[in-house]
DNA sequence: GTAGGGCCCGGGAGCGCTTCCAATAACCCT
DNA sequence: AGGGTTATTGGAAGCGCTCCCGGGCCCTAC
């Protein structure tokens, strides 16, 4: 292990032969420090090798310098979904032009839960970005509690939050499904995500919508939980019940995916015999066989537009709820 | 937002009627309370909706409570890859059962690695998890310079860290190549994992020591970088080089899900034109077609047990490094 | 009877930093 | 030259908690 304890900024003030004062001000580069003092102290501070304590800091200030993302989902399977990693990678990339450390929370289980309670109420962040919302998910009530500002991605089924970012679920679902339609199917089933989550209605409403508007039937419909073997296990079920189907709208990539498995495994071919989209568009559009035709959502701009709402709020303004647009990638699929 | 300021020690030990002290030897259940201060604490604590404030405590401890995973790679993307999701979730059970919170440090621009600097020298973590490393990777030489714990996942290239977890790659990889011996086929290729990491080498190693054991030429070698892509590209550069290969054994199951692509868009079959071994076992090792024979690594134990040697660092106890096993899982691909 | 030897208990000194404040010092203008 | 700003300073009071200590008490053993 390492050396000595580090250095406190009493010994560089003394050091730099200053007062405590005049040494903070100078490393949080306030006013009201001569240019001697300024570099008599910076001198000191690379000599010693001085980093603020932030603990200490945090202490005074009343400020964590943390925020904290949490993710709920209630299979601890569902983590792995590439869509979290993307999320991830975007909010790190916003919070990395900040000095915030960031928190991740794992809420799957009722002990995680009970973690992010603690964290809220001992205020050991300064706010928090709240991911992937079950219906009934307890955690959607935390928000208001709580003296901590906290960013919804995605929204919780029945509740419409202060501050959210969201993608245009149902817009993307109904141009999939519009596409399909002009693509000259009539025989078109979706295979939905959790109705649980706003995510899974809202991409069904989309197809409902588009559905409607072409006077085609809307009742082939079978859920799935936005996983790969899930969307496999509602295509079968699909097959069964409705064998005329020419086309599928998926809850998600993952779905897609295990709708392109299924239907291989029953000898039908895509997109001859079944057309599919997917929604998400990540990596994995790309290496099913054949590559997905999908809704694009910006995921890793959600993470992105959700860590900068939650800055915006931290520095005490009133930022807009926010929701990304989605599009159409057409690949081999449909 | 929320209601009020929370509640002090010094609130709860006023309307308990007892000291400072006392309340605060009530919370941390230590000794030398009277069962009845203990109840008035209690209640008074109950009444109050008393937390303690976990920055305060830090500052009187000396201890943060807090960890950080740091993931190091050279490009986002990789980030992406399940296997990251695993480790997290392992880490994040053995957690759990902690007070500890999570700190996630994606390091792989320069910025996270200043970001990484910054918090091991301010000490704002009581411990590091290391991933990923590759062979210049300078966070490796970090782990003496400070005073903080630091435990590696995985092996850096050229040095021998005093804490680490690791799998046995090459050992894995052997297993797998004596598999495909087994099976009749002889000329046996190699994709890669990038050649700058343990990881990557020790799985070639691995397949060099079963080709020579079983004196076969072992010169049919690709470089790939763990992705699918890289995978892909791969395999189309070994079919160009060597259209005798009947067999290949690749660096992950994402390498290996490319080498599927690649096979069948050159017409060849799998198992039957040439059998494929992955490295990993990972949720997409199910996905593919067919289905992957793969060496299992226990990504969600080697999570765990980065954690548990953290936490046992951080109890002052001195850990061994530690080598997961690793073993064949037989599917159709080979 | 009294000298220990536990228990409780509260006072108070920190942990390392920020920040208010009163006291000086420097500077401007007319 | 003098009154009024405006800039610098360092002292000191916290931020909310932990924990060392010394003072009481009560019980036991001699």
């Amino acid at each position: 292990m390492g050396p000595k304890r580090q250095p406190t900024l009493d010994e560089v003030a003394a050091r730099a032969g200053v007062s405590r004062s005049a040494a903070s001000r100078v490393i949080n580069n306030a006013r009201h420090v001569s240019q001697a003092k300024r570099d008599a102290v910076e001198r000191a501070v690379a000599e010693l090798g001085f980093v603020p304590n932030p603990t200490a800091r945090a202490l005074a200030t009343q400020q964590v310098g943390a925020v904290v993302l949490a993710l709920s989902h209630h299979d601890p399977a569902q983590f792995t979904d590439p869509f979290f990693a993307q999320i991830v990678l975007g909010v790190n990339a916003e919070l990395e032009k900040t000095e915030l450390e960031l928190l991740l929370v794992l809420a799957d289980t009722t002990q995680g839960q009970a973690r992010l309670q603690r964290i809220l109420r001992s205020r050991r962040a300064d706010g928090v970005m709240l991911m992937a919302l079950h219906g009934d998910d307890p955690l959607a009530a935390l928000a208001d509690q709580h003296d901590v500002p906290v960013v919804f991605g995605g929204r919780p089924l029945h509740a419409e939050p202060r501050w959210y970012v969201d993608a245009d679920n149902r817009g993307g679902s109904r141009l999939a499904t519009e596409h399909l339609i002009g693509l000259g199917r009539r025989h078109i089933a979706v295979i939905t995500g959790q109705m649980d989550t706003e995510a899974g209605t809202a991409r069904h409403r989309g197809y409902l919508d588009a559905m409607a508007v072409a006077g085609l039937d809307p009742s082939r419909v079978e859920h799935g939980d936005f996983s790969e073997a899930g969307g496999a296990a509602a295509m079968t079920r699909l097959l069964a019940a409705y064998p005329e189907v020419d086309a599928v709208v998926a809850g998600s990539d993952a779905t897609a995916a295990g709708a392109l498995r299924a239907l291989k495994a029953h000898g039908r071919t895509v997109p001859g015999d079944v057309a599919v989209i997917g929604f998400d568009d990540l990596l994995t559009a790309l290496h099913t066989d054949p590559q997905l035709t999908t809704v694009h959502q910006p995921v890793h701009g959600l993470g992105r537009e959700m860590a900068k709402m939650l800055l915006s709020l931290i520095a005490g303004e009133e930022p807009h709820p926010l929701i990304l647009p989605t599009r159409l990638v057409r690949r081999a699929s449909a």
